[in-house]
DNA sequence: GAGTATCTGTTCAGTAATGAACAAATTGCG
DNA sequence: CGCAATTTGTTCATTACTGAACAGATACTC
């Protein structure tokens, strides 16, 4: 793959930040085009380069997201559950505008579901219920409970400003994954 | 003035943050072309569209807060000392990363110097040897005394970190002008 | 001191961003 | 409702930035 020219992504990168911050102080449907320039420095003409409309900008955020944890999935596969979660609460402690922002936030159930729809993609890979623990239950519920656990305490603990560092999150949550599957 | 385009004015920003930066970690001497354009994140070719080399961008930089204390001079002409400090060393609060670089560390004397001449050209519009109680003292004598102790102090707040608020200095500070000029 | 690596300053064709202008759509208010 | 103000999405010529290339200058190493 060949570079990116650095000037589309600073252009992105400061839109994406943009979105975050103005996602903070107002609703998302009250954002306009114009703010999303002013805020980001850009001419408003440039965001039309690189999204069609506000909500592409904020879907290809999310969908950006979402890659990169796909991308730590298959790089943390080998790891136990434990190790793996930390791995994950690092990326959203490093990213902890956009997440906390997403799932603290009750106006914004866009990402909720996406993420929980990642989790439940990646989980029907992990689960066995031939052998083990699982022996006799529906492989599907299985999935469900763990990726529906999983986000409510994802979001519980951005929702209550980070009771505990990530670490511990990751520990705890780590020891529950791996009771279950 | 016609506007000056905001490609123009973020090129500029990212490279006088970046000097103050890399000022901050290592001598200026050492600090490269290279570095500059790495930290700026700006082709190293743009940087000579803007300046003639590292010293012409820390000229630049240095005399801008120089114009802009110019302007704060004249602006706040008609307050009294104490007032007029307030105004100036919120205007070093506000840019605290600069200052303090140019007047903590000790391998910068560019800005000590330009800082000590600036005030010393303000300060000889305002000394008056005619009447009052500087009757009989020499002219470029106060004002040697007065400019000096002004930087020194001010170079003191930033060096021991600023041992208490901007206004407490501003206020101090305002008082003993007010006593000498 | 020779050889190598890094840094400098410049050129240049290609690309992205700009801002102004515009008509059409949407919103807000009396 | 009707009018005004704002927002939208698009166009276009102009401008700034890019990255690659280059020769010459410095710095580093054996």
């Amino acid at each position: 793959m060949s570079k990116v020219d650095r000037r589309i992504l600073k252009t992105q990168e400061a839109l994406k930040k943009a979105v975050i911050e103005l996602m903070s102080e107002k609703n998302f449907d009250d954002i306009t085009i114009q703010d999303l320039s002013d805020r980001a420095n850009v001419s408003r003409g440039t965001i039309y380069l690189h999204y069609m409309d506000k909500f592409d900008l904020l879907d290809k955020l999310i969908e950006e997201h979402i890659d990169e944890l796909r991308k730590l999935c298959e790089s943390a596969c080998q790891l136990d559950f434990i190790e793996a979660t930390l791995i994950f609460c690092e990326y959203f402690e490093s990213h902890y505008s956009f997440f906390s922002l997403m799932l603290a936030s009750k106006g914004a159930p866009y990402f909720r579901n996406r993420f929980l729809d990642f989790l439940i993609e990646e989980f029907r890979k992990e689960v066995d219920i031939n052998g083990g623990k699982n022996q006799g239950l529906h492989e599907e519920l299985i999935v469900r409970f763990v990726a529906s656990a999983y986000v409510g305490v994802v979001e519980w603990w951005f929702m209550n400003d980070k009771p505990f560092p990530h670490d511990v999150l990751a520990r705890q949550l780590g020891t529950l994954l791996e009771r279950n599957i």
